[in-house]
DNA sequence: TATGATCACTTGCATGTCTCAAGTAATATT
DNA sequence: AATATTACTTGAGACATGCAAGTGATCATA
């Protein structure tokens, strides 16, 4: 899909990337819930198909969104990672959940998150972003356990 | 396209809506070009096709982004305006203008709009905002001379 | 009042994209 | 060595989109 570049418009660029049902879902999951994983973005509710997902990562990549490497513990994994400009999407996101929070049912999502994106959307950006740089600079979350990885640097 | 509710998450909600290659370009139409009629959003660079144009009119009436009425001064007409809940949109758009332009040619687009979107956002929405609400009030845009027409309540 | 143009669509068909289910290669675990 | 897991790929069918042509309502002009 969106193969050509339709106009220079840079909404209609974005669009071209991000124009679809799937894409920003996958940014949601890394963003909000540090999904990094194939099999963790199958995981999701929404229940994309593997060949969608292959797809979008592979496009995103492309585009200098993400980023992959192969995971040193487990070589058959792909760790799938925010770039500096995917991370410049995360206001996107934001500006997404609280517009779509009127249209959906309220009981769904945590009024007190939503509140918190509206009212303090700066510090909620900062707050994800800093995230996603600490569990991209260290080896991501332990499979097991959920915890952090050992940070860069440590002994 | 895009029946039924994939999940409760408001950014899945809002893609249900949003997440094609059109219906943000029609809604950056509205907003950054103040286009209000059919014609005047098949003209724009991008080429969509009547029958996506319909579909996507009727599917953002539907969910009350935009609302249709009959031109008072050409019956053939039907004026598309963004209700209150579409003006919520704008900081949507306004992202994924900054985001997409580090994404294509920057000769693309003024470097001055640009900027200005960027480092003074609040401002930028609140511009497009009333503009949008200036044009919803009155009577549109004359289709001859592309002046605002007679505000509300005036002589 | 008749004629032609414009506007907002709709219809039918070809093409493209997405989903679903199944399969495969590489790597890990037992 | 046998089995499981991971990240994909393949192929068929469903669905969405693009294109060209057509329709009815309304307007502009003679």
């Amino acid at each position: 899909m969106n193969r050509r570049r339709r106009s220079d418009c840079p909404i209609a660029i974005s669009l071209d990337l991000l124009g679809d049902r799937w894409t920003l879902l996958v940014l949601r999951d890394m963003v909000f819930y540090q999904r990094q994983y194939f099999h963790e973005f199958m995981d999701a509710v929404e229940g994309i198909a593997s060949n969608t997902l292959a797809d979008r990562l592979v496009r995103l990549e492309r585009a200098g969104v993400i980023s992959k490497e192969r995971d040193p513990k487990d070589g058959r994994r792909r760790r799938y990672v925010l770039t500096d400009y995917g991370i410049e999407a995360i206001p996107l996101l934001v500006d997404l959940n609280v517009w779509g929070a009127k249209l959906g049912p309220d009981r769904a999502y945590p009024a007190s998150r939503l509140a918190r994106m509206r009212d303090h959307r700066e510090s909620t950006i900062r707050h994800y972003r800093d995230r996603v740089l600490a569990s991209r600079g260290g080896e991501g979350l332990d499979q097991r356990t959920l915890e952090p990885g050992v940070p860069k640097g440590a002994p």
